[in-house]
DNA sequence: CTCACACTTGATCATTTGTTCAAGTGTAAT
DNA sequence: ATTACACTTGAACAAATGATCAAGTGTGAG
């Protein structure tokens, strides 16, 4: 895991260079892209998919999530603290209930998005 | 990880019923939504977002790849095989070469929007 | 043919992840 | 205060994951 330098690289020959400095140059991104595996990897889960899939449709408290998906309320406040921490999710308490909602609409674009990919086959 | 029927749900009273039975109604989707999560899980993992970010901006070999992101040929290998068998990029043979680049402009839309998201804070 | 080499693949292993269980908050009603 | 209950949280454990290593393809050059 512990990504060691390795350099099993092909021969100079075979690394198309011009290319690879062009690309590397326009890939002043390497943090974005780190927070970005990291937003992918919330959205990557059958469970927390559900979740903002129903959140998108409404408001919701953990018990209707649970209800509505049939999980514990457990796994659920689990799930929901990850996206939470994201700030993919908001949550409002209200009494003894505590209330979630999509953060913004980025993430509802993503799910839709997603799912145009996967409708197309 | 079972999911069991497990029902720790709270009395009928807190869950908003007739909420949770028109959510229910329009989620005519969990097969997509199961489809859409591994679509999401393999786009969250930091190798494989570096991998497909450097192929939204060109076509390249293995090699080219693992020289980039000094990675082993092998790491690369294996992360192009799942994204490969999930359709998300596709490859062309060329010598003893092996080309990739992405599938569709979902996955290049996916990654936009997703950059939007994070860059936003 | 034989060799070099770009790439693939299977096994192994440490790390990460998601669920459950049990215990702990905090709020509202009695 | 005491109880009920919506929710949170930590520990524990099984399953999934990603990198490495070693062995395997297949193609092109000499």
């Amino acid at each position: 895991m512990a990504q060691e330098k390795v350099l099993e690289i092909c021969q100079a020959e075979c690394v198309h260079s011009e290319r690879v400095t062009r690309v590397k140059r326009e890939m002043h991104a390497e943090k974005l892209l780190l927070e970005l595996s990291d937003v992918f990897k919330l959205l990557g889960d059958h469970t927390r998919v559900r979740i903002l899939h129903a959140l998108s449709l409404s408001e919701l408290c953990v018990c209707d999530i649970a209800s509505l998906l049939e999980l514990s309320m457990s796994a659920v406040s689990h799930q929901l603290r990850l996206l939470k921490a994201a700030k993919i999710i908001r949550f409002r308490k209200e009494g003894k209930n505590v209330y979630y909602t999509l953060d913004d609409e980025h993430v509802f674009n993503l799910i839709r998005e997603g799912m145009a990919h996967v409708q197309d086959g």
